[in-house]
DNA sequence: GTGTTTGCAAAGTGTTTGCAATTTA
DNA sequence: TAAATTGCAAACACTTTGCAAACAC
């Protein structure tokens, strides 16, 4: 677990990509890797951020996610058309996307099986396989 | 088929949905219904009309496209975070995404399967089950 | 004629970029 | 102090909207 010394953590995460642990990439890979995982956008980064007092721009907060998932720290997942999820679990897994409040949960991975994968078009190789499972409030 | 009387079979359409057969959404559904299946964006589909001399602004295809989804006659498809894919195939179905050339194409339904679907967050129903098979250039 | 639809231009989102000032090593 | 990073504001790409003119019925 990362939850405990996440300073630490942070640091040893930025250290370990070659990143320089600048005060903003430390918050944010703070905020980002102490828990369990994680689904944010730049917005809801941003405004965490700032809810606890970390001054940082938003400029620099899509910079920092870029540069985590360049690194491999994250991942991005494309779900919706208008925003961009990044998710902190970066091992192979899918989703659940709630459409009523634009949120992404991970498909614990026993639960879910994609048998019989396609052939790819001629002289394409297969990059990776994106389940999403739309989700909405059963009533109405 | 509905390769053959593109204009009488437009408009049946229209018609069965109760869209006014004006000289644009015409012109448009004519475009998208056609031929086979296609993958458009508001982009890609304006500028074919373009090529074509029909004259339709943006916003028309835009209305057109959110239209046409609302009676069910196109699919949208998020498969990219900036531009939003309308299906002209709106039977169940999962697609290749090709992240060179940034092209959808359908996945035959018999060579995919999805087995084990997982139990929905309490109080969620499953919408629908998207599957993206992300592939590229074989070399490098 | 009346209500609908169009096209334009303006506004709105989410995101990226250029660059001077600041910070890190 | 040299190179990297930040924050701002401007630019961007895509999409939506307000409204007068044009159109369908």
């Amino acid at each position: 677990m990362s939850t405990k010394r996440p300073y630490t953590e942070a640091l040893a995460r930025l250290r370990a990509v070659n990143l320089r642990p600048t005060r903003q990439r430390l918050a944010l890979a703070k905020l980002l890797f102490s828990g369990g995982d994680r689904h944010v956008t730049a917005e809801s980064l941003h405004r965490e951020a700032h809810g606890k007092q970390i001054r940082v721009s938003l400029a620099t907060v899509y910079n920092a996610l870029h540069q985590f998932t360049e690194a491999g720290l994250l991942r991005q997942v494309a779900v919706d058309a208008t925003r961009s999820y990044f998710d902190t679990n970066t091992r192979h897994h899918h989703h659940f996307f709630s459409e009523d409040e634009n949120t992404l949960t991970d498909i614990p991975d026993e639960t879910i099986a994609v048998s019989r994968l396609p052939t790819p078009p001629a002289g394409k190789t297969i990059d990776r396989v994106d389940v999403v499972v739309r989700v909405r409030k059963s009533d109405l």
